[in-house]
DNA sequence: TGTACATCAGTGAACGCGCGTTCACTGATGTAC
DNA sequence: TGTACATCAGTGAACGCGCGTTCACTGATGTAC
């Protein structure tokens, strides 16, 4: 066929140029769309424009680009709840908080990571630099339940430090697989995600016995406290978000 | 080819007699072996024994089978968190926590229903009968949130009810799906599930004003107290459970 | 009790489809001289 | 600066596969009389 060079390859040559890029932004669209599991090593040839065959001149297969997606996810995941957590600044619990609001925020703003991440079936330890990658993004809020644990009023019973990380993780894992994802499986709350979130790690915290409705001395405005009876949230509808239909 | 009785079928006549049961068997087998992603209708009617059109007397389509078993899910769920629950007894905390318990060990036994219904995409809306029964489900939770709503002492601000119910929702939900799936997908743990749950919803419900490490007065033994620093879980090696290999 | 017949729940062959994967190939690029 | 050649990144045709779905069919069951 003549008019192959004409058809909508023109304006790129015979080689794509940069095509694994091409091929990782590509299968992001469609995770994002579709799943991980609706996601096909054919579709995301068609979408950057290439043939079949040639994702294999970068993947070795579809399980190696999604594992690439994963850890290219926890790679920018770690930077953004490093960025959160600030090293603790101002304070260990308003920076705690700020953690699992970034946790919230990426799983809202980047659900295409967060399915290949955590929902895709891909096995952490199917490669080392995917391993690493994942254990660099836990660190991040392991050091701040480290800190939190060294602040904690003495005379609380309080868990070790990794149970605190590991608390703060499902907590923010939960919210965001229920209620916070950007496909069409959440399910609808009478609240935000964020607020949801905000209370119950507050709760948690006053559970270790920080002061949250005075923020530790020397710190003045912060989040909110945990919201009263009759706030948001209170007052509508009864229904069940397991059950709410739209 | 006259062989056809002999081969197996032999035991059951032409007709089965209770291929939809069957068909739900199998479905569940294969979601629980493979994901609800990685089963197929086809899969299902191999596994029951039959030809592959044979389903489509009893199913619309795939869709329809899966909304079933989640619905069926949701069912089974419900009566096992009501068993848990048991109306409050002995008291409001420890029901409670029973609850808790009871998700996550269903969430552990039935990875299958678990992945139909909160995992495979299947959306709650999808028809009526489904909707209702995972607001039945929900509503124990609801219930047991509002009976603790009322008891919370005095002084502490708390949350809504509704709110209260959606904590430990997706604080149970984040621990099974993280770490408590009977799928090669979940991440290991310096500690068990059960442990690490308990923990969570007891400085919670301490953050709300309960005193946990001593039981409300009139109950005697009860689950132990938040762990102290050094019990199970400490000492362990640091590496992180996102990307702990073995 | 026996028979005719309607209904029902399966069969198996066929179809179109898209996927994953391989293969010999070819156009483009870069480099040695 | 020019040319020969190796290397690389794509092509497109082909394959086998399993899935979903439809279809006319047929064996079994139950029921009216």
């Amino acid at each position: 066929m003549s008019w192959r060079k004409e058809q909508g390859r023109a304006e790129r040559g015979y080689h794509h140029g940069n095509l694994k890029e091409a091929l990782l932004q590509a299968a992001l669209g469609l995770i994002a769309e579709k799943g991980a599991a609706g996601f096909t090593f054919a579709d995301a040839a068609r979408m950057a424009g290439v043939s079949a065959a040639a994702p294999y001149r970068h993947f070795r297969d579809r399980d190696e680009l999604l594992s690439s997606i994963a850890q290219r996810g926890f790679e920018q995941f770690e930077a953004r709840l490093a960025a959160a957590w600030d090293d603790g600044r101002p304070d260990t619990v308003t920076a705690f908080e700020r953690v699992g609001k970034a946790y919230l925020a990426f799983a809202r703003e980047e659900p295409a990571f967060y399915n290949a991440m955590f929902e895709s079936g891909v096995p952490v330890d199917a490669n080392a630099a995917l391993q690493a990658a994942s254990e660099r993004a836990f660190n991040i809020i392991r050091a701040a339940a480290e800190r939190l644990a060294a602040l904690t009023p003495p005379g609380t019973p309080r868990p070790p430090a990794m149970m605190m990380a590991l608390h703060i993780w499902s907590m923010a894992h939960g919210v965001a697989s229920l209620f916070s994802r950007g496909d069409a499986a959440r399910r609808k709350l009478p609240m935000s995600p964020d607020e949801l979130l905000e209370a119950e790690v507050l709760i948690y915290l006053r559970g270790l016995g920080f002061p949250t409705d005075r923020r530790p001395a020397g710190h003045s405005a912060g989040p909110p406290p945990v919201p009263p009876e009759g706030s948001s949230g209170s007052g509508l509808p009864p229904g069940s978000p397991w059950g709410k239909p739209k």
